[in-house]
DNA sequence: CCTCTGAGTTTACTTTTCCATACTCAGCTA
DNA sequence: TAGCTGAGTATGGAAAAGTAAACTCAGAGG
């Protein structure tokens, strides 16, 4: 940790937060990838168990080509893999997986879902349930910190990290 | 739980995933709400510490038709609530809190950010690091059940819930 | 060789979202 | 009552997304 870094930190709190370059943000980065309209919706799919790109379509009702443009950039992002399937009497074609990479983004998924489950599901409930395959329980995203404990929003504190940078002045 | 919830969770993993209505989807309701550019950096910015029209405007340097726009949505929507603050020497304007609502959608959001730490950082790491406040460890979302156990995401499973619906045929 | 099928690509058009900038408005101070 | 400031609103053009339909392409089967 250099000189800088630590001296921001030891201001935690009161940090230059406004003046602070946002362009390194984690979260802004990862909705670069995952932000546009249907990635999320594809990954969901993929999830729910669909790997065709007429299966995609059919479910999603997306364009196909915006619907290959996702598919693609999946792809060449290491979130979607492909593979290849055969019918039988019909040529081999291709298949979309997830990676160890896009299963990484299952948290952030799920905590989206459990918002939705929470605020805005129909009266009867949720369309879609989501347990521990085995222990059969209700599963859902939380905060944790290292030690173990559970963390509510309020207890979370956000210091600078290591890439913290101030913007340039203008 | 009625009968035809029943008939399909017997089945579970092989209900027609295809033929549902995915209209009721619960990650794309949450999605209708937070997907809009710039709603979920505004939310960050909330727990980084800015409230006012002005410290979002300057930090995120987003245009000011749309702060506006997303920050009159988020206080529709229950995410945020305005309250007011008067500097010395000025009227009273106002400002923008985070609701319990929207302190739920601390889970997705973390787990948005932890993607981005790592696969998408500088190559010194991440801008801003999570802390548990008083036990200082590192905090990230993971995906529990109810009976504790920390849950991979292949051992999730998805099942229909109550208000699973096949989609009307075409 | 012809046809069929799944997986796309291409094109043309409409609609929505995004962006930059200019303008308005309310109240506090001078 | 004129000017200043923070918090917006209005507007016009650019970019992205959505829609629909035609077109391509690679094999398997006939």
């Amino acid at each position: 940790m250099d000189a800088t870094t630590e001296a921001l930190q030891d201001d935690a709190g009161t940090f230059p937060h406004l003046d602070r370059d946002t362009s390194n943000c984690s979260i802004a980065r990862t909705l670069e990838v995952v932000g546009e309209k249907w990635t999320i919706l594809i990954l969901r799919e993929v999830w729910y168990g669909s790997s065709r790109f007429s299966e995609f379509e059919r479910v999603l009702g997306c364009p196909r080509n915006l619907l290959a443009a996702r598919l693609k950039m999946l792809v060449e992002e290491g979130i979607l893999a492909t593979e290849t399937y055969q019918e039988p009497g019909s040529r081999s074609r291709p298949k979309y997986v997830i990676t160890p990479k896009g299963a990484d983004l299952v948290p952030a998924v799920m905590g989206l879902l459990q918002w939705g489950d929470r605020y805005r599901a129909d009266p009867e409930g949720p369309a879609m349930l989501s347990r521990h395959r085995g222990c059969g329980a209700h599963v859902d995203a939380q905060i944790r910190c290292d030690q173990g404990h559970a963390v509510q929003p309020e207890d979370i504190e956000s210091i600078p990290g290591p890439a913290f940078r101030l913007r340039p002045a203008e």
